[in-house]
Formats: structure tokens, sequence, C-alpha cells
DNA sequence: TCCCTTATTGAAAGTAATTTACAATAATTA
DNA sequence: TAATTATTGTAAATTACTTTCAATAAGGGA
């Protein structure tokens, strides 16, 4: 059993045909992809397949921190396989292709920085770096 | 004439009633707002303006880097009056208000040691805190 | 292995957000 | 002031997403 398997199993969730095909698509992809293109390359995978479906399964993958969404200045709706614990995204502004690089606390500095001005608490970061990617150079 | 209405202006773009009451509106706002509220909030100073042109000054506001879209993990559609220069965001976790602040480069270093790992040329990056603000701790 | 329970699914309808079409209006500039 | 044309509002259209509900299938226990 897979990783994100047991994660479901242990949160009650049953496995099934078609939460196995979005994860498998999520697996493959090397950039984000929309519900729409989950749809797609997951009727390959089963027939049966519906967007409703692949849209409850994003959310419970989101909920279950196995998927992140990718924002970008116009579309938000790309969805990321996660790996564990605090992580930043680049991505490629040609071909869309994305990469996550753990969070090194390099942010430590600027944040106390921030927060002395500021008189706010940080709590959590976003970072997101937009780039072109090794084979678009 | 303000800023604002130079850039417009040298852009070829007429000053509105209505775009005067969506900009008054947003220098006025502590916090991201989106359309809905942007819109209820001008028509006080605009009594005939329209959802649609809130949209559609939204649109050419945001071409023109007059303001920025905000976006947090659900919602991804409130704007700020954007400050010159590269700036990053701060967002109060209770109530929304919102700071923006300077990009120091802080960020060089950690850039630098993407870039090396994955190949990337990173070109530009987007980084947002959450916290808690002075008033709300 | 075969039930039984109930989480999950798909179809269809519903809601919310955003965009487009188009005729009327108002900002500029000569 | 008059002419030009960018901008506006209304209404309809489109897109994104959610809800409802009856049918189906996962998986725990006999
Ligand atoms: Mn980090
Ligand atoms: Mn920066
Ligand atoms: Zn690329
Ligand atoms: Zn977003």
């Amino acid at each position: 059993m897979s990783t994100w398997e047991e994660t479901l199993s242990q949160a009650g969730c049953r496995i099934t045909e078609s939460r196995r095909a979005v994860m498998t698509v999520l697996a493959q992809a090397e950039r984000p992809l929309v519900p729409q293109e989950l749809l797609a390359l997951g009727l390959k995978l089963q027939a049966t397949l519906s967007l409703v479906t692949v849209y409850r399964s994003l959310e419970l993958f989101e909920e279950l921190s196995l998927v992140r969404r990718v924002h970008q200045d116009t579309k938000c709706q790309g969805y990321l396989l996660t790996a564990a614990g605090h992580r930043h995204v680049l991505i490629c502004e040609k071909c869309g292709r994305a990469v996550e690089f753990p969070g090194q606390d390099d942010l430590a500095a600027l944040i106390a920085r921030v927060e002395e001005r500021t008189g706010y608490q940080v709590k959590t970061h976003w970072l997101q770096l937009r780039g072109v990617c090794a084979e678009c150079q």
C-alpha cells in the first residue's frame, strides 16, 4: 500500500479507482494540473471518472496535505503532489514545469525584521519562484 | 492630478468617476477587497457604479501595476493598492488587515542556491507572509 | 467468500463568479 | 462648443464550482 493510500485509510476514507486515477495522474505530472486536465488524463485510467469526483478528490487530498494548490497571476487552480514538509514552489514560465524544494530557513532573518517593523507576529509564509527551467533556456 | 491619474492619462485612458470611486475605496482600505466589496463601498461615491465596471477597472489597474491581487489559500480575488517597486505582502489571519513591505534582497542567497540545485534560472518571486497583526494579538 | 453498512460516485440541477455584446453616455481634445 | 471615441450599464452568456440524490462499490465482519 503506497503512502497516500495509508494516509487515506488512516483517515477512514476508502481507496477507490477514481481516487487512484487522480493520484496516478498527479504523480506523473511535472506541472500543476487543473481539474479539467486531471479529468482528461484520469479518464484513460478510469473510464467512468467524472469532474465532480475530481473536485471531490482534490478537496480531500488537500485536506490531508497530499496535494497543494499552486497560485499563479491569473490561474489559481493547478494542483501539485506535495512532498512532505514545508516546501516552496518554482515554476517555469515557458512550459509550466514545476519543482518543489524544501524551505530552508533563510527567511528567518527577513521575517524577524518584518515582525519588528510591522508589529505583526508572522506565522507562516508562502514563497513561489518563477523562472525558466533548464530545458527551456 | 494624483499619481494614478497620471499613469492612466499617459496610458491613453480616461479618468472617470467610476475609476475614481474604485481607486478611492482601495486607497482607504487596509485589507484586500474583492470586487463585490469594492462595488458596495464604491456605490457611496458613485451611485451608478456597476460590478462590471469594477471588474474592468481592476483589470486595467492591474495591467498598469496600480493594484495587486492578493492570493490566499481559498480566496484569490482580493485587491490591494500597490506601492511602487517590488513588494511583499503580510496579511493578518484574524482581521485580514494587510501591509506591504519592500522586498529587501534577503532572498538573493536562497535564490542562488535554488538555481544551482534545480538548473532553473529564477526571474521573479512572490513572497507572502501570514500572521497576526498588532491589534489582533 | 459473502453480506452488510455506508462512503463514494455520476447525472443533473443549482449557484456564484466572471466575461461578452451592444447601445447609450461622458471624457477628452481640437 | 462640437466631434471623436473610450467607457459605461444592462442583460445575456459563459465558466467554475457545489449540491442533491439515488445507485454503486469498498472494506470490515460473519
Ligand atoms: Mn519557507
Ligand atoms: Mn522580494
Ligand atoms: Zn520550462
Ligand atoms: Zn491564487
